[in-house]
DNA sequence: TATGAATGAGAGTTCATTCAT
DNA sequence: GATGAATGAACTCTCATTCAT
């Protein structure tokens, strides 16, 4: 009674404001991207003074890579949460496209991929980024294999090399994504997606009309 | 009269120390990324004062800018001369994707992906760097485009949509290049390539052995 | 009850706590210097929080102030035990001696003298901490001329005049202390120790053999 | 005749700029204590931007480091210039008492007893700090040792120990320095001259008249 | 009494840019 | 054309101090 809230958020309710901020400091990273971040910019955006975001976080490097966790943490809550309740692979496939393709018909999403790109971007350059997105990008892809294998286990999909369809499906998700999000007039969301499950359709064997 | 060259390369005399610049910015950006790259490392990289960068430049963004367009430059005028004494569609296209998947063997290529990664990333929240990215993309789409219809000129590919075709291509070679630059330990270069080869016959319908 | 203490130490008790942020204050100020240490320092190890130490000292200030004087109070409380048993005013004088130039033979004495530099340069730049300065140094140097007085008047030392002597004396001890506080190889504490007492006996004119 | 200055000063020439900003930062630190000592402070004593002081010096440690050293040789360069004209020994050391006791008289010799405080008060906690003032102390004891060596040489003074003396009389004068540097009413600067004379006169038998 | 959270006021340092020479 | 010197405007991070609980 006198902790008002239901059991099921304490976590949450703990680091109350470490969350408040680090979804400020996405907010800011995924507009400004990394470099253009700055601490006061997040601690505007949180309401707060940026001495408190150092109380919280104590280095600067160390908030955006807690903010990068974040990212992750939140597309992949997301996306399973709109995954798994769907039974066919194939359906579950295009949620999956649909996800990378159209992420602007979900508010969920945000700025997801300006994320990402500009997690590209500094991995090139910074080792320990560089861990970060490896992470990420062989969970992402097994997410992939993992829709694959149900597939081909309920003769969805045919019985192509699982390794291969995962690498080829997520460049291609990746490559569309990136016009995508940089809304380049040939390459808009919609075409993405159809190219993405057309291409799919041929790599697995299923049917597909757009 | 001495140094008065023999036409042929005159705006490139002209703009020796331009260029000079240029050539020192690319290096440097290439390695640390743009948002790391600050006009001193260029000067000194160049081996002159900082103030004779901003002389030739007056801006840092306008350096940044030139030296993107410098980059482009580089990459089209050396991928046109590896594919332009390639008769067949198919070796050419071959060529292509050897280009993006398999850069480290050729040292003219340097660093190039670190720079489009960036751009992308760049891309994102500035709308001039926004435009130069979109003007790049879609050279790189014609130029497959232009490869694709040889081949279907020559038989060699079948009457699949050019338009289409192009977007999968670039987006695979794209999403695979990035797995290339970032040295993903499961997308090795040569993976990367034969995936992409594969791809390509199976969208082009032209047989391939890896 | 159970916490009342036996009447002897009513203040120490009450200021328990205050005592006990001085201790720590001490211990920081002596190991990092007056400028070096912070608030959180002392919380820290007195194992309590900062906000603590304000509401018992309300200024950091305050709390250096009233840990130097608790630095005196136990130099001198310190002093005077290891004195006071002390019969002759020969051997007085050769322990205030030891203990100025000896002091880490006595752990109670602890890095006083780190303490007194630190006072000292302190007092140069302002007036509030030249004013306990100088009463510390003038208590010395009465001390001093307490032991002189006796000596005379057991004809242990010569009739000279009792303030040239404090003076002389409280510098050459204040001299040599520094070098061996701050661990010169060439005023080693013993060699410090042996040239007090030869300058001690010449000019008090008593005899001493190193 | 283009460069206007008669040979002879032109190291100072070069580092005018520097020397300045020492001269400045000198000024700042025996006023206000090392502590205290803000770049900004520097600069504006030095009329320069603070951005100009860390060109010349990159970090404040290392200003700070520098204008110690200069502090040194200011101090040295001076002494030596009043010493070396004087042919007796005795007159030599009573220079060298009145070098350390009425600095006031002086006023090439600044404030710089503030700083020999302050530089032990910093020596007892960083090494490198200790590791000049050691230098220091050394050198003024060789000064000692020096004068010493030559009175005993013509007769001025008796045969004693060189070293003891040398550290007796350099313990009281930095002791009798300190009071006079505080202004300690008790010990004023003629009174320690005097002291500091008569105590000198003891250990090396000469005849003193104050 | 005791604390965690919060902040304002700096401090050092960086860096693009300017300017006199 | 070329540079060293100079600066203003940030930006990160620190720390004494306050306040609600």
């Amino acid at each position: 009674m006198t902790t008002s809230d239901p059991a099921g958020a304490p976590a949450d309710d703990l680091d109350d404001r470490r969350s408040q901020i680090l979804r400020a400091a996405l907010d800011v990273i995924s507009h400004r991207g990394y470099s253009d971040t700055r601490v006061a910019d997040v601690a505007l955006r949180a309401g707060i003074s940026p001495a408190l975001v150092m109380y919280y976080f104590q280095t600067k490097d160390r908030l955006l890579a807690e903010a990068t966790r974040l990212a992750e943490d939140l597309w992949y809550q997301h996306g399973n949460r709109r995954l798994e309740a769907i039974p066919s692979a194939t359906a579950r496939l295009e949620e999956l496209v649909r996800l990378t393709c159209l992420p602007q018909d979900d508010p969920a999403l945000g700025e997801s991929w300006a994320v990402w790109l500009d997690l590209w971007a500094q991995a090139v350059h910074w080792p320990e980024v560089a861990a970060v997105r490896e992470e990420f990008d062989e969970h992402w892809r097994e997410t992939i294999r993992s829709v694959v294998r149900d597939g081909q286990a309920s003769d969805e999909f045919q019985l192509v090399d699982v390794d291969d369809v995962a690498i080829s499906l997520s460049a291609v998700l990746d490559g569309l994504a990136i016009q995508v999000a940089l809304r380049d007039p040939v390459v808009t969301a919609h075409r993405a997606f159809d190219v993405a499950m057309m291409l799919a359709a041929r790599l697995l064997g299923f049917s597909w009309r757009a």
